[in-house]
DNA sequence: CTATACAAACATACGCGAATGTATGTTTGT
DNA sequence: ACAAACATACATTCGCGTATGTTTGTATAG
């Protein structure tokens, strides 16, 4: 096809980059084809690989934009804040809910839980994960820590492992609850159990 | 090759079982061909499609073989224990330590977590999963009764949603430790994990 | 101001290897 | 003698990466 603009070209990227996410959801990312997603995003294969180095290189795009657009919203008030715990649970709660309310947020999640198999070149993004889940904990951290210099819970246990106990608690609500909404029900469950988690503390 | 007898069969069957569990746990299930696995276990591929119908169907083996070798300890005493929640405590604990003394469940663990892409065929193991996880349910839910009726925590939360709480915090648990043995050290912090939830019902 | 050269943004076409399922051959326990 | 328990051989498909073709926005010279 002919040579378009910047911003058509920058438009046609974000449509395989969303075709990718439907597709992915869909067929899993292993057994999904870059003819497919170029189908899906109304392009051929020669674009994909214009924008794109390989399937990897989609992800990698999916992930980048994924994690920036979460943390944005959460790297903000852990030592300002006179009530860190009510924010650390309103924002967890907020996350959670997103699953319901943002059809895009679910999916990717979905797709990087269920749907992917990190292996080979996919590993790496296991160790990206890892390196903004440390930058997470850290901030979970400093909010339980700056709960127990204002006497709001218990000093008997540590921020790490109290964080350690909070991030795996979530990871598991939205794991479970990407698994089977049956069992799990963001909508009716989602703000009780993150309350659980605080009330006795 | 030659024919065998019927034990040196069952062995040749085990052997591309856990071949298999080694080539999943490092190259991945969508990434690991049935060469590779035949190679691994010292046969061909014919031997491999004796066996097995296709590598969803070796899957499935080392699904079920896992799933009946983790339930048989865990079915037993909610209500006839006088403990219930030091019972779940501990049988909770005990899983979490198997990840560390037991490599081939940590394997199996990490490759039905990591390195497997749910989709198409492989979805219907999601199915299995979740009516296993619903037996579980039933199980720690009942733990949870029993104590609320033995007066030992309150009653102030159903059954059901301590249950839903404590499955989450401990798949959360089993998962990021997989990912990262590093922030989450089973061997440093999953007693201390597990007795967090407990200690203040 | 316009003609033209160049390169961006794709589409099309090609060659390749890898994995899969099956079909067939081979040995040996019973 | 027959079939279980494999090994070997074959055909086919599928997806990938690349090479090449095509169109058109845009800069630059004249």
């Amino acid at each position: 096809m002919a040579r378009k603009t910047k911003e058509e070209a920058q438009e046609t990227r974000e449509a395989i980059i969303n075709a990718a996410i439907d597709v992915f959801y869909e067929h899993g990312v292993s057994k999904s084809s870059l003819e497919e997603i170029a189908e899906a995003a109304g392009v051929t294969r020669g674009a994909v690989y214009w924008h794109f180095k390989n399937k990897a290189d989609i992800f990698s795009a999916i992930h980048d934009q994924f994690h920036t657009s979460v943390m944005e919203g959460f790297m903000a008030n852990a030592e300002t804040s006179e009530t860190p715990l009510q924010d650390l649970a309103a924002f967890s709660s907020h996350f959670l809910q997103l699953m319901t309310s943002d059809e895009r947020h679910k999916k990717i999640l979905s797709i990087f839980s269920l749907k992917c198999d990190y292996s080979g070149e996919m590993a790496n993004f296991l160790d990206e994960q890892r390196l903004k889940k440390i930058d997470s904990m850290k901030q979970i951290e400093s909010y339980f820590r700056s709960a127990q210099e204002k006497g709001q819970i218990s000093k008997e246990r540590t921020p790490q492992l109290l964080a350690t106990a909070f991030f795996c608690y979530m990871c598991g609500i939205s794991n479970e609850s990407l698994r089977d909404p049956c069992i799990v029900s963001i909508k009716n469950d989602a703000s009780e159990l993150v309350d659980l988690f605080f009330k006795r503390l």
